[in-house]
DNA sequence: GTGAAAGCGCTAACAG
DNA sequence: CTGTTAGCGCTTTCAC
């Protein structure tokens, strides 16, 4: 009965099944799965009948089978809660895309992306809660929204960027380290002899804004310096411009200024030539991201890099030990770099 | 005995199943089954009987179960194949994502992304044919490796780009139609008076490459204009540099010149004042992709716009057409759009 | 160490 | 139109 079928099966070339394997090394499904599972009570000789079977058949484990029998997943949701249009512009983001995908890759889990279109956001919850993932990771680049947050009660979840409240505190963030890159930046200004140090801060309700506001004025007032003068924008080069004008305008001397992200800066870029003004002879510029606006902007910018890469690395590596029980920092900081070049 | 378990369970607010649903609507668990599906044979009177209870018990299906036993995983698989870091740094990548995303969000298909690493390329490839998904969507920009093309046999392929060989016939492609873009950008040359118009072309082994230059050739041989002005570049900047040196050198008389790509045209920008003259006054260019290289130059580079997005819904919308059994064209050319910006 | 048996939660004939 | 009956392919106790 049974054995006669799956002898047919295994002549007919259909999708090679676990029973179809065990059936070709004339052993139990059960052996046939303990060993695709790599458990350490078979023996080796009997292992290895059953790894030639598995490549003579060119088996593959069935994922939903797998799955439903195993109660787990195997799979990881990237949820993009931002404007689709938006957060794909984002250079940022797609780095941070590539690390999570990197990390995964050598582990056995999937990564199901999902775009949050606000016309449905009871669907991705219900993907979510209907045990379709393992866990998930919550990308929000400059933006603080958590509105994930109620779900880490249910399932793992590790965000990028670190929370506006710190109400959230049973959640997982990895974060960059946006304020001690701040300080790095300012730093290398008055390093280099600036003296009147001006600020283009990120709006004040989104952590990077607070985070590199704070750190321009911790080094200046390390320095005794005047800490007053900023102007906040909204992270467009727009707001850059404008914010440059303003600050020119309330303070002629202004030799050096740091700009909360890099299309900030080059927007300012803008406001302190049409004042006349060189850069970096007359006002050295400093921006933060290390994105491409910078990049090839004249003159390059010099920025604060933030390693988006390894940012999304991390935050796979921390949701899988998650997953699987290991004991994780609640807030891993990642380190930020300045990169030097024309404009400061 | 088996109804007195689901009771049980119904109380201990586990996580609902079919089962529970049907035990509180007092029907059998196929007809949940079929109203969950949307079947057209239920009774209205039953179907919200059993809504009212799939709300109450907040049931959502489960995806492993369902995908057992109908023999679909409603999951589609994106490859990249390509390095990585290439990719994602490319915007022209990350706008097709996002157009799948997009479209796949409108259908009950999950995205799995891939990121095929050399070092496991047997992975990827089991993975596929491991039933996991429905379908594939395998990008590849500029390059027309299709590498994936044997796995059309076993499961729905649609790729992003034409191949290089037309061998490969019984595949789905979705392409931009480089050629009528280029013809556009040049026609536009023509026609603002420009009489000496070189180009700049991708590599030959390409078919962006080979379809932007044959454009190029074919409005200059409908106007008896020479056909001999080109040289060819790798697609960045450095090589648009070059080759521009190398045209001007050629013929100094060149007053207009059409890049295969922006990066390429920004490059030209470089040799072109090098050599002394004004773009667009002395020489016009037209760059093609419409990428953020050639939009923030100065001047603002005109250029062939990539409907990017478009090409990924696109995509989606194919293959799971495809996987549905529904007809479909073997090749979809999308139309490119002229952006006339300050360069020409 | 290995096999037998019992499901995981759902869909899909097939009766009625 | 609705219920009954079998599995989908795999994991996992529990005996042997």
């Amino acid at each position: 009965m049974g054995s006669d079928g799956v002898a047919e099966k295994l002549r007919a070339g259909a999708v090679p099944t676990l029973e179809m394997v065990a059936a070709h090394a004339g052993v139990s499904r059960a052996t046939v799965s303990r060993v695709v599972n790599g458990s350490p009570k078979v023996t080796p000789d009997v292992t290895e009948v059953v790894q030639r079977a598995i490549e003579a058949l060119n088996y593959v484990p069935n994922r939903a089978a797998r799955s439903l029998a195993s109660r787990k997943t195997q799979a990881i949701a990237l949820i993009v809660p931002e404007s689709a249009a938006r957060v794909f512009a984002d250079p940022f983001f797609a780095s941070v895309v590539q690390g999570i995908a990197l990390h995964l890759a050598d582990t056995d889990y999937t990564l199901n992306m999902i775009i949050e279109s606000e016309s449905q956001s009871g669907k991705t919850r219900r993907y979510l809660l209907g045990g379709n993932v393992d866990g998930a990771l919550v990308v929000s680049h400059h933006t603080g929204d958590h509105s994930y947050a109620q779900l880490s009660r249910t399932l793992p979840v590790v965000f990028g960027g670190r929370p506006l409240s710190d109400t959230e505190s049973d959640n997982y963030f990895i974060d960059v380290d946006n304020q001690h890159g701040a300080e790095t930046a300012v730093a290398h200004l008055v390093a280099s002899g600036r003296t009147t140090i001006a600020t283009i801060a990120g709006p004040q309700d989104m952590p990077p804004g607070l985070d590199r506001l704070a750190g321009w004025r911790e080094v200046l007032t390390q320095h005794g310096m005047d800490t007053e003068l900023f102007e906040v924008g909204d992270f467009s080069p727009a707001s850059g411009v404008t914010a440059m004008k303003r600050l020119l305008a309330r303070e002629p001397k202004i030799d050096g200024v740091f700009a909360a992200n890099d299309q900030m800066a080059i927007g300012a870029y803008s406001a302190i030539r049409e004042a006349g003004l060189r850069i970096p002879e007359d006002i050295a510029v400093i921006g933060f991201d290390d994105d491409i606006y910078g990049a090839t902007a004249t003159p390059a910018l010099t920025t604060v890099h933030q390693p988006s890469v390894e940012m999304g690395r991390e935050m796979a590596r921390v949701l899988v030990k998650l997953i699987e029980g290991e004991p994780v920092d609640t807030l891993t900081k990642l380190k930020t770099s300045l990169v030097v070049r024309a404009s400061a």
